[in-house]
DNA sequence: CATTTTCGTGAACCAATATTCACACTTCCT
DNA sequence: AGGAAGTGTGAATATTGGTTCACGAAAATG
């Protein structure tokens, strides 16, 4: 009907591409059933966007400009490294409420191979990398860290457990593999944020020493 | 031609799959691309196996017997927690070296979603799920393990840490996000196992206690 | 108000690919 | 050896899905 697309109406072809590319991959997506599910024709795709891979790109920046407001906001808050720890844990889990097809897209991305792959990662990863890198190097300075340890070990398991997180939350596989650990007595997510920021504490601040050790029955 | 298929083409034609299913994903693999990689015809394909579906899941059986062999035998020999998880990290190390492309094809297949989803989490990861949380069960039991948390919990984040540990192995992407933290002196697998054991030991054994704290700065 | 430009539409086109099937070669049986 | 049964082949078929484009409707221009 030629009236120009509306600000919201751009919002919705993005999430609608997100939400598509979430559930079947950057393959399986198909830009009829985008385009349906943002009500509009698929001519109009093509007119913002080249192609379907100029569109996927344009669904991950707006994705992740989302995403590091939210980090953001605690970078700038948290001194301490374990308050820190914690306000991500938060951050995250409410993104994972909020968005949980932007993290199911992010997951899909992670098929990718060659150097495809290796773009995708500088692009998504890169930004959480630096920071919690620096952040863990500053911490083991401070005193807040054990010297036992590289500090980039630190920040790499961190992450990883922060994957699985977000994953295990929002993505079907890994929730039916959460729930083969849970048991009969299903988790609730601060019940899991509090068990992890536990894990965590004693992995960042024990170091072994000759005096302490358990008897080796 | 006419000869029937020997036991070796019939290995050739199933690690053909799960090379294809790895690289491109359930969706993405074509039948045609593997038949050529399996130097045979699609017809053999479709004799062999009902339809595409029914080929996937015979690769994935064929995957998940050598997986179950490799970790079998560490479980026979280690029984203390630590020396365990030790055993099953160079495992499943080797294991990565050897099959890099099952372990892909385990990570395409954590892309499925809803009943799909359920049913291959269960025939995957209930092998370890319930090996990791009745062997971490027993440790606390034992007193080898911290007692102010759930088991069921370190099971979980044990195998979060596993899993990321073989992504980061074997998938592009996870390569390429791992070099971001490595920076300029990369990691290789033995010093990435004897850290991660460090920062297991430490998350497994101590305990946040009254007496230990560090200064509040 | 007339004309031009811009924009959205969706049927049509084309390339990719899962699946089938008539054929040919091998093996087995008598 | 001769025929029957079994097995692999790959061109042909049908379907799916990305991309294009001629059309019509709305805004902009004068």
């Amino acid at each position: 009907m030629g009236k120009k697309l509306t600000e919201a109406q751009r919002e919705q072809i993005l999430e609608a591409g997100i939400a598509a590319f979430a559930e079947h991959g950057l393959h399986g997506a198909g830009m009829a059933a985008i385009a349906r599910d943002a009500h509009i024709s698929v001519g109009v795709l093509y007119k913002y966007y080249a192609d379907k891979e100029d569109f996927f790109q344009a669904c991950l920046r707006h994705s992740l400009s989302a995403l590091e407001e939210a980090l953001a906001a605690v970078t700038a808050r948290e001194d301490k490294l374990l308050r820190y720890a914690a306000g991500i844990i938060r951050a995250l889990g409410d993104f994972c409420r909020d968005h949980p097809s932007h993290i199911r897209m992010y997951h899909q991305i992670t098929t990718a191979s060659g150097d495809r792959a290796r773009a995708l990662a500088e692009e998504i990863e890169a930004v959480t990398a630096r920071l919690y890198t620096a952040y863990i190097a500053e911490a083991q300075a401070q005193g807040d860290l054990r010297r036992d340890m590289d500090p980039r070990f630190f920040a790499f398991f961190f992450d990883n457990l922060l994957m699985m997180l977000q994953f295990s939350c929002c993505c079907d596989y890994y929730r039916a593999r959460m729930a083969l650990y849970e048991g009969e007595g299903p988790w609730n997510p601060e019940r899991m944020e509090e068990e992890l920021l536990k894990f965590l504490e004693s992995a960042f601040t024990w170091e072994r020493t000759d005096i302490v050790h358990r008897d080796e029955r």
